[in-house]
DNA sequence: AATGAATGAGCGTTCATTCAT
DNA sequence: TATGAATGAACGCTCATTCAT
């Protein structure tokens, strides 16, 4: 967390930190990420840094942090109560939400890769797989009770089925990234269709 | 690309120098990948490491290239002309593939991993990316074969489709490693259970 | 020398801030002792320490200041007018205060070791070389009178005998510190008898 | 110990790092002696003095070995075999060979003496706490001989006694580097004699 | 071709002290 | 007087690469 000098400063300052910091963590990984680079271009002097963070990890950890926050804006109501809401419907808003978002702030939107696909990282290890596994157990937990609420397919392996649909929440981003002329509402309900009825004829 | 030194030294201290530098990629990311540990660890002189690598990139590259070439022996010797084959075989087949390798070369299997993973990173990037677009169009060439032969329904979208078979391959090797008790074939038929039929009921 | 404001502060925090000092110079050298630490685990701003002290070696100074006056008290309420006694039985007593003093502040008493055995270094000459000098010509006094009055042997080199005693006194300390079990009044005895009659036979 | 580079380079740059890093570990504590100190004074690369030397404790150790074996030279030309000659000439010998590499080496001696003072510091620690009793513990041995040859007083207490003439035989040093004018012969003469009748008329 | 010494930029972090409020 | 933010020099050490032999 960072020190309470950080919140006292000037805002503008602090936004000018947030935003070098951010750009620095988007290009380079953890390790990479240069502290030296981030005061340069923020201007400020070395001591300085470590009035306002504890350490490289504490700036990191506050900047996933904000990530974290951004996104936690564009969560709509039924993905909040994602349980009391049809099952589709909600796969259906999460991805509208990860698509705005990867749209709106591109780079909190790099960094939030970076965090999910470095799995081996110590750092991202150490932040990501709590938040991995609570994913999956919420998305099997979504799952099963669409299967008793008689949406699902009773055969499918919830456990398996957790896993695709969280990868696949992430390739849609990309795809969307990568194709930024496809339509956005169009390529949800694609997704979804897929996911439901599969690809059979 | 390894200078021709390189190729000429003894074959034992070769195939030591690259595993053991499939070591150091496997386990630290590219930038902390240390020239210096490659080298003690191999017991090779520094100088002779200059003479046969243009510098650490080359060395990353064409440790890339071998996993790539150890995996394509994989693919080729078990998936001859896919497209003669029906859809869903092909799939089976090649999900069975990259289980199995996963399996019988867990620090291959990592650093592939790692390169698929961290798309943002420019080392990664350069080599992936291309990888990549390949892998993607030709799955949509399949999924194409496979609507126009009447295997696929014809309404889904090629594009954002061969995007989920993408991650969905990856992500079913990641399943099978963290979930070892499940049963390989099982887990590869409720795969393509779940591509084909879709999770609704 | 601290400054008036350090007088006027509150004295339980007076007190407290010494008591944080003395640990911190009793666990590490002038150099590596930490103002930082001090503060914090004092509890007290930075500004307000440069407010109460010059900086750190006027702290330092400060506490070795009262290490002496406290080592003093002991001292002169124990030994009045050393020069009215018996030679061997001032020794005697000077043993007796020092190893008691050990005993009750080992503290005081690691950090009065500290400045005697480091006299090297600058900071630490600065402080004890007086001391030091005061000392040798004490014993030296305390040893001429002994000679006039027949205690003493007259050929003994009065300089070297006073660096004898200096250096014992040290030494029978460190000696009851690391062999506990060693009862104290016979350390003593055993002690003087070896300065009055010497170990041959 | 230095690497083998240290070994291999120009002689004359080798004995430049090391009576300027000789010169820092006198003035400075092992804590403060720089690193950067030393190659700027030096005049070599930073890279280099890692090429040298593992690392600063490295160095440390190199020098205080530099040390030993210098101060051996000097012993083992004057003490053979203690056991085989009398006591008091044991001493006498030692005390000169302490003297005389004192009057040789003041650096050197300046650094021995920072290493047996410097008691509480960690590596001091380390490299002495070996030294310092093995030391005591020869002396015991050689009181306890001295005794049963009948040289020494059956009633003195061995261990306090090796710890007297420990602190004794440094104290002696300190007298002497402070009192150059004495005649080194007379005062290690008067030295024994106090250690040998004590100081009682 | 083989070797390994030379190089210096760069790293994250701590520090005692100053200074503006 | 009290505060705590600002400061930048200094620390030991690692690194990939170059270069002389």
């Amino acid at each position: 967390m960072p020190k309470n000098t950080f919140y006292n400063i000037n805002p503008e300052k602090r936004k000018r930190i947030i935003n070098i910091a951010i750009k620095e963590f988007k290009d380079s990984h953890y390790e990479n990420a240069s502290i030296n680079n981030i005061i340069k271009n923020a201007g400020i002097p070395k001591g300085s840094f470590y009035q306002y963070f504890e350490n490289k990890k504490d700036l990191f950890e506050y900047i996933i942090g904000l990530v974290r926050k951004e996104k936690l804006n564009y969560v709509t109501e039924r993905v909040r109560n994602p349980k009391e809401y049809r099952f589709f419907e909600v796969i259906h808003d999460m991805s509208n939400i990860a698509l705005t978002f990867a749209e709106n702030h591109p780079e909190l939107q790099a960094i939030s890769e970076k965090l999910v696909q470095d799995r081996d990282h110590d750092i991202y290890k150490e932040i990501l797989s709590k938040n991995r596994e609570i994913a999956l157990s919420e998305y099997r937990e979504l799952i099963e009770l669409g299967i008793t609420k008689g949406e699902l397919d009773s055969n499918i392996n919830s456990y398996l089925t957790a896993h695709m649909i969280y990868s696949y929440n992430r390739e849609i981003v990309t795809f969307y990234i990568e194709n930024p002329n496809f339509n956005k509402e169009e390529v949800i309900n694609d997704y979804v269709s897929l996911l439901q009825y599969g690809i059979a004829k």
